[in-house]
DNA sequence: TGCATTTTATTTGTCGACAAGATTCTCTAG
DNA sequence: CTAGAGAATCTTGTCGACAAATAAAATGCA
């Protein structure tokens, strides 16, 4: 057997798609690190297609930031753009804000079963230690609220640097990581679903931009050290 | 002569990008009108060059949200969300905002070079009457103030907002233009521009909040002119 | 041995073709 | 004349192949 793959019967239409989730989450979840150049034919083996499919997903990545296509060469894993990454805070303190606001202001009672829900699982795998899970289910707790806040607009944006976030998480808060509860992030989101339910807008505003300064306040440091470090050896 | 365009030799990596541009211009121009399919082959056939280039092309329409694919269907240009429109005006709101306060803070001596170019153009077509020329120019100008910003969170998100803009702009405000001078629009980008170099970030977020209120007003009254008119009918 | 240049090999961008799925047309039964 | 099943047509998604562009290797020269 040199092939592991046996071809499960793919339907028509679904291979850009499985292309596309696939790289997606290697590349967010690091495993295709930044720079990494992304070998067309490999993938098409590998999946068992043709490079027509492959090249769409790869134009679709592109879009969201997570490639970069050179001309006549390689794709590759797009870096993390360390220079703008006060600007990277930036943005991401205003959608923490602007999103929950909103929230506060147009969510229904599903909206709220929804955001319960993802928050349980995010306090489940706090509770287990799990560290990748911790940065995944935290992305989908806010883009819960987000969606709640039903602007499309605000959603496209906050999900893009979320996943970005858990990029740059991966490389700074997975390695220093120790688990700890009540974790303060599992009480400010209490606190935020608390002040949603009860469509306290300023309440909600007040809360997300403390929690995104904690957040941006923690990975800076963390980052600092990683510097200090490197002048150290 | 059945065939007006003659192939002008295109260099290799160019034809995605050009299909890309024409569509984008149509769409946004309303030449290709919400909802209208979008024929690969005719496309194929009037740009001669084959299909992959012109579906590479549709897929990163689909991610700008211009065109929706259809699955083993045609591809339409994309409806404008009426439903969302308040919820658009939110964004754009936000966003000349958060881009002109950043352009107070950031700009450097060239950005207020390329702001002052744009806004004669902008000048030069009020002037003419040109109203399509306008609401292109008008972009612009928005454009150069985000890119002083130096935010590009903040930039894709507005230029995707702005271009969105022109096709609602298109819509509603040309049919009924009439030129008067002096322009408040012009009044109103001088005032930014001074205030973006005296760097004066609280008066650059009341000009924009200000700005941003008078063009969505605008647009609500003729659409509200426009529903009176279809219910007479 | 080190550097420049030609040759080879790999990889990308584009093409024409074909099959699955959807749409339209046609023909027949009621 | 209408409605529905089936056939024919059209469009899309995918494939394998080929040529342009780049990268790598090999060769020649100082």
């Amino acid at each position: 057997m040199t092939d592991s793959d046996d071809q499960p019967e793919r339907k028509r239409g679904t291979g850009s798609r499985l292309v596309y989730d696939t790289l997606r989450e290697e590349i967010l979840s690091l495993v295709l690190q930044p720079g990494e150049p992304i070998d067309e034919i490999g993938l098409a083996d590998r999946l068992s297609m043709s490079r027509t499919p492959i090249r769409e997903a790869l134009v679709r990545l592109a879009a969201d930031g997570l490639v970069t296509l050179l001309p006549n060469r390689s794709t590759v894993v797009s870096q993390i753009d360390f220079p703008n990454l006060h600007r990277f805070f930036d943005a991401m303190t205003l959608m923490y804000r602007v999103t929950t606001r909103l929230a506060a202001e147009f969510h229904d009672a599903e909206d709220l079963v929804e955001i319960r829900a993802r928050q349980d699982a995010f306090a489940r795998v706090v509770v287990a230690g799990d560290t990748a899970g911790m940065i995944q289910l935290n992305r989908d707790f806010h883009v819960a609220v987000a969606e709640a806040g039903r602007n499309p607009y605000y959603l496209q944006l906050f999900s893009r640097l979320l996943d970005e976030g858990r990029r740059i998480l991966r490389l700074y808060y997975y390695p220093t990581f120790e688990p700890r509860l009540p974790h303060p992030y599992i009480q400010e989101h209490e606190a935020m679903i608390a002040a949603i339910a009860e469509r306290d807008v300023d309440t909600c505003d007040r809360l997300a931009k403390d929690h995104a300064d904690k957040i941006v306040q923690q990975i800076q440091q963390m980052m600092a050290r990683d510097l200090r470090q490197d002048i150290k050896l």
